[in-house]
DNA sequence: TCGCACCTTGACGTCAACGTCAGACAAGGC
DNA sequence: GCCTTGTCTGACGTTGACGTCAAGGTGCGA
């Protein structure tokens, strides 16, 4: 092991809140809560982030400001997001039961599936608002004449 | 005067706040906030709500869930919007001098194309939500089998 | 090995958007 | 007039999502 300890791709808490745009605060805070665990950390516990995990912060923003989800509801869904990706990583691993397997494929499904029922009705409520404001704006347009 | 002195249509804030949705506590704290002044009181100093003021809440909530607009920005929406009305009420009123009007016209169109910017952002970034969300959703069924 | 920037874990502060409670007044049927 | 139910105005409490210190450890170039 003559390379550096530090391995490459992996950044410091300062960095890594500037380059998702959100505080360090916030980053040990969603930490707290079990959203989202640097995945490593220095011999002398400083935390270290992946790019992985700056795009999990990424969705927990997206999943907060887009579909206003609170953070234990955004729990949910990255949790639920885990189980998917240990079941692809396991996939062919006889470890894991069959039913047992489908049974919490089936159990993310309805959740995938149940998240896009809101973004649709959050996307349809957008666009009759958005055609509201349209016709405001016509009718504004048309009482200043011409 | 020999109908009912309270007026028909008007209700009281325990209605008022049922009908749409919210606390009495939150109607008092968005007249607190200049954002909701019920349009009339009892001799006795209760608050008597109209259909147009419960619409009022209603675009209150809708700009609360829908763009994550906070109290203050809302408050300013809405004053433009309750300057618009003002206008097209005194059209023809020859008391509001014609460039002043025609600033506040300006104005408000202004922010009105501003909260087009903002929903239409709103709007393909959930749309792209949308197409990440289903592709998640193929790749589960497939993992699923059939 | 020193210095300094970066980081650690508590712990308390803050701000928006209400919730809740107390004590008193209003409305309307009987 | 009385009683019940609804409402009033303060005023303090709560919750989520962090902000902001304090007191000390870490990493690393000079």
């Amino acid at each position: 092991m003559d390379a550096k300890s530090v391995d490459p791709g992996l950044c410091g808490i300062g960095e890594a809140a500037s380059r998702a745009g959100v505080s360090e605060r916030a980053l040990r805070y969603y930490q707290e809560l079990g959203l989202l665990t640097p995945c490593a950390r220095t011999p002398g516990g400083m935390r270290r982030y992946s790019e992985a995990d700056l795009a999990r912060v990424a969705r927990i923003r997206e999943l907060q400001s887009l579909l206003g989800l609170n953070l234990d509801e955004i729990a949910v869904v990255l949790r639920s997001d885990d189980r998917m990706s240990e079941i692809k990583a396991a996939f062919h691993d006889t470890g894991t039961g069959a039913d047992e397997r489908s049974a919490l494929v089936s159990e993310s499904l309805e959740l995938q599936e149940h998240l896009v029922q809101v973004v649709r009705a959050k996307k349809s409520a957008l666009e009759d608002f958005l055609s509201d404001l349209e016709a405001r704006i016509a009718r504004i347009k048309e009482l200043a004449g011409k």
